[in-house]
DNA sequence: GGACTATGAATGAAGG
DNA sequence: CCTTCATTCATAGTCC
């Protein structure tokens, strides 16, 4: 019974921790094989888990990160929103309250570069970078594949993300029994339901 | 210690649901937030439970359709499999042997595109788009998807790592309690952390 | 009280 | 990087 998803024992999540503590955030193909190496020691591993690992702990953290700015900076309004999982909260105008939103562009200067680590390549030249080449070419431990390596960088080959979401019309929130309605929402199904079946 | 975890009022679940049935899958930040609100009349509650009871609702709605589906695929089948304690296996790749690594991108073709329901956002546009990203950047900012891509990519590579590889120095990966010293990791940060903190 | 169920929360894995 | 999906973990509520 194949696990199918894996899951880090205690050590590797300890140890991927502290790696990540110190600064590491997205290692390079070698390190994230010498990683794999390492941590499966402890435990069945493949290259990719440490990628994504790495890759979801930082989108996380980050996350984790602008929620308690946005904290401090909204130091009153309760109304609820404190702790989002992910996702953010748009500008909500609504004349009745809160009007926590910054002016937006105060996030995205957070990350710093990432910083380093070094896991010595037995000899290769590992001039090849990041996680995504190793992917391929390791022998039993696979990689995303979806990423390029250009110029010794690692390139996602997605460029241009399209985002459908037409915006129009009030919506309704169902509400329930008896309340007052809702000043602005609506609702709009667009699409039916979606669930394809 | 533990706070409690939030358990929808009986008016709440049923404006959710009614939001569900209605073809709401994925809310985009506006739209949770203003769900939200309008929820807090009846209990406390933040953008993480709506965010989170979208996506377990829809999840399980899936994954009984799933279930049933294969039950009849299965109709004949006896195989004793009755007895199944808890849970149920939903996906139960019998890939059996080799837990290898294959890239996966293979099973996909399920998934529908999520529908779609507009929560009317009083002036901004909710470019944004769903759910993730919502909840960070309250600051209504979404990335412009394209042009961060730029710098904000994964750079693995980073110009400024030291290629330090002596072979003798223990590694500093860190290592948990009781383990036998790794031989040739090496760990060098460069620069600390990364996290602005 | 332990087994089981429903479901909130968290996170690994992919796709774009 | 952002979004979404699939699993899994954790626990309140329930039944016996």
């Amino acid at each position: 019974m194949p696990r199918p998803r894996w899951s880090p024992t205690p050590q590797q999540l300890m140890i991927l921790q502290d790696l990540y503590r110190k600064g590491l955030r997205n290692p390079t193909s070698s390190q994230v094989q010498k990683i794999t190496t390492h941590l499966s020691l402890y435990g069945k591993i493949q290259c990719k888990n440490v990628f994504y690992w790495f890759q979801n702990h930082k989108a996380r953290d980050r996350q984790k990160l602008r929620k308690e700015l946005m904290m401090l900076h909204k130091i009153h309004k309760n109304t609820s929103d404190d702790d989002v999982p992910h996702q953010f909260h748009t500008t909500q105008n609504t004349n009745s309250n809160l009007e926590y939103n910054f002016p937006p562009s105060t996030f995205h200067t957070l990350y710093p570069q990432s910083p380093s680590i070094l896991v010595h390549q037995g000899e290769g030249k590992d001039t090849s970078s990041s996680s995504t080449q190793m992917m391929n070419n390791m022998g039993n431990v696979d990689f995303p594949k979806h990423c390029v390596i250009e110029n010794g960088m690692m390139r996602t080959n997605v460029q241009g993300w399209i985002l459908m979401m037409t915006d129009m019309g009030p919506i309704s929130i169902p509400s329930c029994s008896s309340n007052k309605p809702l000043e602005t929402l609506e609702l709009f199904p667009i699409k039916a339901t979606g669930i394809k079946e």
